[in-house]
RNA sequence: UGCCCGAUGGUGUAAUGGUAGCACAAACGACUCUGACUCGUUUUGUCUAGGUUCGAGUCCUAGUCGGGCAGCCA
């Protein structure tokens, strides 16, 4: 069964793709390409979807291409498992819409392209990444990036710094006070050449030096005030191991890995509109050619009631407020993938809230909507019980079992059915039951009739109760003439519950998650641990109609006038399945 | 208060000088063997002040408010 739909029939269109388009228009690049760029110090989160949407959409969109890249030029922060799950996660969200167009290259190679000039040559390997292939990565550029640096070198536009990391800062200035130039500024290139070279091999310590560009310490932006571009850090490379102790910073690394790779549309969030002149600056003073790939901000993806803060997941995690990055109830995409939402479901959430440049705040409610419509056209419907209370019909023989005939899904153009089985005793939900109704009640009530789902009208005659008054029984007399076929079966009665034979279930657990904050705002008073919902998880021992023993992961239920149910693919035994809810029906009747 | 970015209903967006529209949310109603879905109705909006124009959400000026930037993080 696929959970796939399609996009929404409009496509969509905002300002970058408008720039896209005008670009395509006059021919500017022979190819659009574009870029994903995480760095591998953490889990991919639904805002990270955005900008996977958003650069896997416009390459779709153009026939063009998007490359998976780690930002990989920290070592210090960076890890393997990190790699690994983000190729994992961006794979599952573009599957089937977007892969086509998802680059890898070929392992361990860099591409051609070199200062003078060169195509970029890599081996574009669509989906799995096998034994031949890995995601791009701007650590397999370590090679080019140095060679570029000493091109700036020896055009006068870089400079080796001996300020320590302090004194750095303090000639920096302050955003309203221009900067001092560094006493080094001015070494020669000859200079120059050597302590850098001498900086590779390994001669000096963390911190003692530095390679700055050589451009303005009284810009009036900060970031165009002789930036770093290389610091030493005597660290092993989760990729390129013990080769080097020089890294490249972002600002450097990113737009020349861009432009190795042939990327022509830059795209990031705001928070780099001030790094943009310097990215240009990078590119037009190692005297790259045209066209150069540009870089284009937009607002990043804030949803409400979730934390997306890195450092506060990676929290979470640790104190075990969650029971790992893959937890239902995280707005990461390995949580949401195992609480059963669909990618196409993401896609169109995180499509749908447009691109501009306005930061905001988005409801979650539109997320909920984008799952809840998904899943009602993709989910088979079962029925389930959470919260089993036994009905013993007392007109229905013990031992005898009568066949319904179910429907799988009401929103088919053609449904199917299966087969149930109702016999004498039944399990109804708890809430279905009301000795005292509240008014508008539609349940079942003493002396009340309801029709159980796809089989018959019940009244009710009796309450059998335990010594603390619990109700622990439902006595109740079926109107067999109100079957689907019989003379009857067209009896109209307020109120239709659902139920699963007692002689004929299936025992699971079942987990009902909710938003993990239970205020719009987890984090305005920086205590966000303190909103923690505690009711983000229920665990239940439910009763499940027998067909669910052989469910996938991989597929998507309605339990009927419940919810979105999905096996969890981690906990589940054979034999002792686990579900998980993905969301609840939406609810208009209150309490 | 240096530089940069932004402002359209409760929320997210559209309108590219010409009827302020869509989705979500909310409310009410219809339908219903899911209090779901679907359908119908309703409520709510161009930050302020000037200017240009036959005409301004859109262009100009000033202001207000919000956000970003001073890591050898990305």
């Amino acid at each position: 069964m696929s959970v796939e739909t399609a996009l929404p029939a409009p496509a969509p269109s905002d300002f970058i793709r408008d720039i896209v388009a005008a670009h395509v228009a006059e021919k500017r690049y022979p190819k659009i390409v574009t870029r994903f760029p995480p760095e591998p110090n953490g889990y991919l989160h639904i805002g990270h979807a955005k900008s996977i949407c958003l650069n896997f959409g416009i390459a779709r969109e153009n026939n063009g291409q998007c490359n998976l890249r780690m930002d990989d030029t920290n070592p210090a922060k960076e890890e393997v498992e990190y790699v690994d799950s983000i190729v994992a996660d961006v794979q599952w969200l573009i599957a089937g819409w977007a892969d086509h167009c998802l680059a890898f290259k070929a392992r361990g190679a860099a591409p051609a392209r070199t200062a003078v000039n060169g195509q970029p040559d890599y081996f574009l390997a669509p989906l799995a990444p096998g034994a031949n292939s890995e995601p791009f990565s701007a650590s397999s550029y370590f090679d080019q990036l140095y060679e570029y640096a000493l091109v700036l070198i020896n055009r006068g536009k870089a400079y080796v710094c001996d300020l320590s990391p302090e004194d750095t800062d303090k000639y920096r200035g302050a955003p309203d006070q221009p900067g001092r130039d560094s006493p080094f500024r001015n070494r020669t290139i000859a200079e120059n050449l050597d302590l850098f070279q001498r900086m590779k091999a390994g001669e000096f310590p963390n911190g003692a030096r530095s390679l700055r560009a050589k451009i303005d310490m009284a810009a009036p932006n900060v970031w165009l005030r002789d930036p770093l571009l290389y610091r030493i850090r005597h660290a092993s490379h989760h990729h390129t191991g013990d080769k080097w102790c020089i890294y490249p910073l972002y600002d450097y690394a990113h737009c020349l890995s861009d432009y190795l790779e042939g990327v022509t549309h830059s795209i990031c969030t705001l928070e780099f509109v001030d790094h943009r002149p310097l990215y240009d600056w990078i590119l037009e003073n190692i005297g790259l050619p045209r066209p150069l790939p540009h870089q284009y901000e937009f607002a990043k993806l804030i949803p409400n009631y979730c934390i997306v803060s890195k450092r506060k997941l990676i929290q979470m995690v640790n104190e075990k407020v969650v029971t790992g990055w893959d937890d239902p109830r995280m707005p990461t995409i390995s949580g949401i993938r195992r609480r059963g939402i669909p990618a196409s479901a993401v896609r169109r959430f995180v499509t749908g809230v447009g691109v501009t440049k306005f930061v905001s705040v988005t409801d979650f409610a539109l997320f909920e909507h984008a799952i809840r419509d998904e899943l009602n056209t993709a989910a088979q419907r079962r029925l389930a019980v959470l919260r089993p209370v036994k009905l013993v019909l007392t007109n229905l023989p013990a031992g005898e079992v009568s066949a319904c005939q179910a429907t799988n899904n009401p929103q088919d153009e053609n449904p199917t059915t299966r087969t149930i089985a109702l016999t004498r005793e039944v399990f109804i939900e708890s809430d279905d039951f009301a000795e005292v109704p509240p008014p508008k009640y539609f349940r079942l009530k003493p002396g009340g009739e309801v029709r159980l789902k796809y089989a018959c009208i019940i009244r009710c005659d009796e309450i059998v109760k335990d010594a603390a008054g619990i109700v622990t029984e439902l006595r109740c007399t079926a109107d067999l003439s109100t079957r689907a076929g019989q003379p009857n079966s067209a009896k109209k009665v307020k109120g239709t519950i659902h139920w699963v034979s007692a002689a004929n279930c299936l025992d699971a657990e079942v987990r009902l998650y909710d938003r993990l904050f239970d205020v719009p705002e987890p984090d305005a008073d920086g205590k966000f641990l303190e909103h923690v919902n505690p009711k983000s998880l229920e665990v239940v021992a439910a009763k499940l109609e027998v067909s669910l023993a052989s469910a996938r992961s991989d597929e998507r239920f309605q339990f009927e006038r419940l919810g979105y149910f999905a096996l969890d693919a981690k906990d589940s035994l054979p034999g002792r399945p686990v579900f998980n809810r993905t969301i609840s029906l939406k609810d208009t009747w209150e309490k």
